[in-house]
DNA sequence: ATTAGCACTCATTTAAAGTGAGTGCTAATA
DNA sequence: TATTAGCACTCACTTTAAATGAGTGCTAAT
């Protein structure tokens, strides 16, 4: 049995009333709200074998059919038309906001609101992750007699701060200097390139200094390794108590405890996902937990390299063409508000 | 009509049972599970009493009786024994992971966490405001050509790391010099006290250096504007989902979306609310939104003044008692370690 | 002052009947 | 041969009614 044309158009029509209405749809309501030139008998029929196929499923006997996730994923590859609705969405950006950003974080911050307010459903973004970033600047600043600011800033725009503690004063004279050395050995290494072996290195020969670098430099060391985290931006999880899908306290409860699991999230998103973007259709997800959500994720570039993942997440009804459009626009947005910033 | 003690005692054993059960309390069941020595029908006669002082109600006419929010306060202020269960909880809190933290910000988020676990409630966690703390030092690095780094740090431990861009290039001595000059004024001054006026003041008596100051002092005063956040942790959101009085879609989500309005969380934590632990009850709260909520809340200083909230935040039939003891617990546990870190 | 007894209330549970959107199959039709 | 009208059937959902049971308030006896 073959996808003719006919039956092209009868899921198409049956999909994008789905989406539309969260309703299992029927043959008669097809035939009524669509001109499609034939009964419902032979709409029926054509269902039949839609489902024969595995596009379409059927909750139980007596009812309409539904999408199956090879059905959207047939719709979201072959059938959906992308809107062309970016202009609509420019005004509602404010890219005078986006451009004022100092800090990286606070762009991928406001960039999560934005698209959940512009799709309706909940967004994710992972900042860049900071070990895989070079570094392109590392000082330590005297806070206190016992403390240490060290101020890590990476190529990508992510800065930390760690604390060092240690048990000796130290002159800031002799502090900038070790500050000075230390960062022509690691500048333009990542995090995890530099390791303890390079520490060890550095600790040995920076050792005349001050018996101070014997805790200095361990204490550099483990907060380096402390400072990564999942660096994930959430906005509108209450958006799915919007959505018929999720009109069950068990199923809200699962997703909004999916979306407290960085980890999780982190893992989903960045799965086999080098695409500038990527559709993920539920079974289609590597987590159980996500096996009723679809992912639409874009990636972000800085210089040339993708470090970071905007992603909405949805129930598989998701208005796919909508989202398509509205991360397309979104994501060539901040693309260039990153390359401008760092050329 | 008076509160003897016969009535304390029942009133004292329903807001129990019912914390407990979040089930109406009845004469028969409430006779057979305490031993009042009294028949259920006195135990009417009494319920009825209290519920015309004020201390219970009935959810409907032939149901047995919850306490009121004035129930719940007299068993708080007077009748609740505070567990001396530190000892239990010492155990499930990582005093060593806690003592690793560089940054307050981390601690707390941690705290956090540990809290929403201690209690199995939500748990939110105000961070210093950092408009209110006094600038410990202010220190600008150059990044590169048109991009320097400002790291701020206030006396509270708090630090932000804003960029500013500026159009000319500047040397990094240059640089240095404008640095120190700036510390030497905003030393020891709230973010609040700045203001226009002494950064006003600061760029003319740079105007020497560089022709880069018109544009670095208007930045940095833009930059130091923008830096303030509500500074909130939030753990265990989905904890609402274990109590039967959120077993219902609108109500979950009612708090779910409460919980995403940091401006209203923060004032429901802040208001009127200087005591060492506080607890406000449903219609005590100021904000409509938090009418069948509790919050514990229990300051945390540093160097003897409140800068911070750690509070907990539930069903009015909470379990008071528990709560109370682990936020004596680890605020104090939280306190001595800001203290340790800041003497 | 306390309590046993009893009629009454009302949310909740259970069962049964009715509704309606939808299907699959068959036979008639173009 | 493809399409369609007709019809019996399915099944979730809604409606209605009756039964259940935990609990109350009131009254009269202790």
């Amino acid at each position: 049995m073959k996808l003719n044309e006919r039956k092209t158009l009868i899921l198409q029509a049956i999909i994008q009333d789905y989406i539309q209405s969260a309703e299992p749809v029927g043959s008669r309501t097809l035939s009524k709200k669509y001109e499609l030139g034939v009964s419902p008998a032979t709409i029926r029929n054509e269902m039949s074998d839609l489902e024969e196929l595995g596009y379409l499923k059927q909750p139980h006997t007596s009812s309409g059919r539904i999408p199956s996730d090879k059905g959207y994923r047939l719709y979201v590859d072959k059938l959906m038309e992308t809107q062309k609705n970016a202009v609509l969405h420019n005004q509602q950006i404010n890219t005078d906001i986006m451009r004022k950003f100092g800090e990286v974080e606070q762009l991928l911050e406001y960039s999560s609101k934005i698209i959940s307010q512009l799709t309706n459903y909940t967004s994710i973004v992972l900042a860049p992750q900071i070990q895989e970033n070079k570094i392109k600047h590392i000082q330590l600043i005297p806070i206190d007699s016992n403390s240490i600011l060290a101020v890590i800033v990476t190529e990508t725009g992510v800065i930390r701060n760690p604390i060092l503690r240690i048990r000796e004063r130290i002159s800031p004279d002799t502090l900038e200097q070790i500050s000075n050395f230390i960062n022509t050995k690691v500048q333009g290494k990542t995090i995890k390139e530099i390791e303890k072996v390079l520490l060890t290195e550095i600790q040995y020969e920076l050792r005349q200094y001050s018996d101070v670098i014997e805790t200095l430099v361990p204490e550099l060391a483990n907060v380096i390794e402390a400072v990564n985290d999942y660096g994930l931006y959430l906005s509108g999880t209450t958006n799915i108590f919007n959505f018929p899908e999720f009109n069950d306290l068990f199923k809200a409860k699962a997703f909004l405890t999916m979306l407290e699991e960085r980890q999780l999230l982190s893992s989903l998103i960045t799965t086999a996902n080098d695409n500038k973007l990527n559709i993920s259709i539920g079974s289609e997800n590597m987590h159980k937990e996500a096996s009723e959500c679809s992912l639409v994720t874009a990636t972000y570039e800085i210089e040339g390299s993708v470090v970071g993942w905007l992603t909405v997440i949805g129930p598989t009804r998701m208005d796919y063409s909508n989202v398509v459009s509205s991360m397309i626009h979104l994501s060539g947005h901040i693309n260039s508000l990153l390359t401008k910033r760092y050329k």
